[in-house]
DNA sequence: TATGAATGAGGATTCATTCAT
DNA sequence: GATGAATGAATCCTCATTCAT
């Protein structure tokens, strides 16, 4: 991602590093309101303030902006706002508030989420890098449950890393049935059903 | 959906049913090799074998034709093919009867599943559609859940709604990623494990 | 236009006589409803209760129906329904009868005079058949004008031809303001300011 | 209209001034040549040079360019090019002074006054403009015979509102024959035939 | 850097007319 | 005579991208 962004060269001037900026929050606005396929250039760039051409002086088309977008967003999914976990052991505690960061996160970041599916849906090279995302994600979890289970806290009988791709787009997609398609249920019973699914599907025995 | 269909009377020759049925053949393959967007109207045609004009004579556009394909697969995946379920009562083996069945279903027309998850992010009217039968299909499992609950043998402090969604859109979910992003996991560990977590997260008793 | 009906023989049996009136009919409808241009051989078709190829065994085509429809109107509007002029012979009553009777039928069938208006604009040969028409009327107008000039009953200074053709087109033409277009002016009023306009214009002199 | 025109901005550069106005001249040859329905936009960017997408820089579509060129056509039929009517009063030379220009204008634009016919016929927008200004000009010159009835110097028995409308569309009909029809009548004895009929159907007294 | 005008490819859709049954 | 399915030509409009000022 960040080699697309290079190609076109960061601004040198204040004015460009402005301008590239404006450009980068107007999109979001635009994708947000408009999913990826309805959203113009030319929309982008006049809710920048600049004339359509500009946009080009920055990135290369709908495909680099966005993945500028998509950068912010995932940065803070990663890295979730609240965080305070220090001194939390518990396997059950910890997957409630890894739930819940994501959920939250989830849900301040809903619309763009949903674009993020589309863009996925539609594009290759996004679609790649989500499954890596995904896979990634999915490989730390399996090392978790594999830890558990050796422990003989987890069920031994799962395998590790179908069971953490599972429970993942448990968790992942019911976000986007609660916040994108707006399925009617309350955040904080999402989060503790959700956490004991995993804790009961992991056969999670407290200490 | 066969209000759509309707408004385009069915054809009243044998020879108009055969340009009918091209049709939805070619729509298909269309459709599973370009996805929706992509698909065009003047390939569909082609691919049938009439001129492009003769594809309004029976659907007015591409989005009444694809509904016509859906309601074919759909069909499918709600009247599995190979049933042979005769005197199951055990409902884990019951579960993964149906896990294996609906894996089996989205297996074979994964193509079309895919376009599927494509159309309902673009079209307002498939979205909700398909929210609908996902919602009938998760109250079918939380009355299903509910009852497990009362008779004591699945955990009794899991909301049955939540549960019963998140379940599903484990399998579903699942089933995308291994037959739509080619995620590798054998058919069988697939199905045996997401029963497994379908079960453990139940708490399911064996009678 | 004789000659255009005559090219597709007039039908043969009962049946084919019913279908012909039935494809009539229905035309005029459809002509009424959706003027020349939107008007669709397949809804003249399906009006008339009959398969669309059916309407090329007694038409050639759209311009030949409206042909046969617009004929219909003309003779009526030739041949006013009331008459009852016997013994009318001032040449004020004259025209004021001549205006009453022309105005009543327009207003009868104002619809589909709009249409021939339409097709007028459109068609070459309906142009022609129309201005020959209307010079054909003028004509007779204009050599009872002459004949009133040269009797003394009349402003002697007149273009005959032209004043005949000014004279004409002002009344149709505020027909079709009025009954077309929905210039409200009460009936009477309309038939006897035109008159009146008429007797000054030509200076007429009782006798 | 003018709001119709001001939907697409107007052009900010010299360029787009150029090319504006390039497609507003394309479009008039291209509506007197081909009337309006068949006048195709890409003919007008044709013949205006342009690439086909540019037309749409300036305008939505051809009612849009049509409203435009219509504007500069309608702009002359009001303000006509010869006046020189300094210090005529007497009633008559003035009736016939703007009976003349009309004519005159008339002619000089009888190409597209027919285009315009054909639009008011076809097209909600049009013909309720011109219905307005129809109704504005009969206004005006309502008032004209009211005051003459008044002074006694016109006939005191006639509906100035109908005379007015019945004396305008006797002109502009009369024109249509002569020059969108060629009705063969020499321009001359057309201006006086006419302005005779006016002044008799007013029995109108100098002075 | 910024501007905004110019480019042009590409596919849906309609409907009069024909013709095999 | 009646049917109704098949044909296919023909134009509109959008919008990403370029480039001359």
């Amino acid at each position: 991602m960040s080699e697309a962004e290079s190609r076109k060269g960061l601004p040198r001037t204040k004015r460009g590093e402005r301008t590239r900026a404006a450009l980068i929050a107007a999109a979001r606005e635009v994708f947000e309101r408009d999913g990826y396929l309805d959203a113009k250039i030319s929309d982008i760039s006049k809710a920048a303030g600049t004339a359509s051409g500009s946009f080009y002086t920055y990135f290369d088309g709908k495909e680099e902006i966005f993945a500028a977008v998509a950068e912010q967003v995932q940065e803070e999914m990663l890295h979730p706002h609240v965080r305070g976990r220090t001194g939390v052991t518990d396997p059950r505690d910890l997957i409630e508030a890894a739930n819940r960061d994501y959920l939250r996160s989830y849900k301040r970041n809903a619309r763009l989420m949903a674009v993020l599916e589309e863009v996925a849906l539609i594009n290759e090279d996004f679609r790649e890098l989500r499954m890596e995302r995904g896979k990634a994600f999915a490989e730390r979890n399996a090392k978790m449950i594999s830890a558990l289970q050796e422990s003989g806290r987890a069920s031994a009988d799962l395998d590790p890393m179908i069971t953490a791709h599972a429970l993942s787009v448990m968790v992942s997609r019911m976000a986007y049935l609660v916040f994108v398609q707006n399925q009617r249920i309350p955040f904080e019973k999402l989060v503790t059903t959700l956490t004991q699914l995993w804790v009961n599907a992991l056969q999670l025995e407290s200490d």
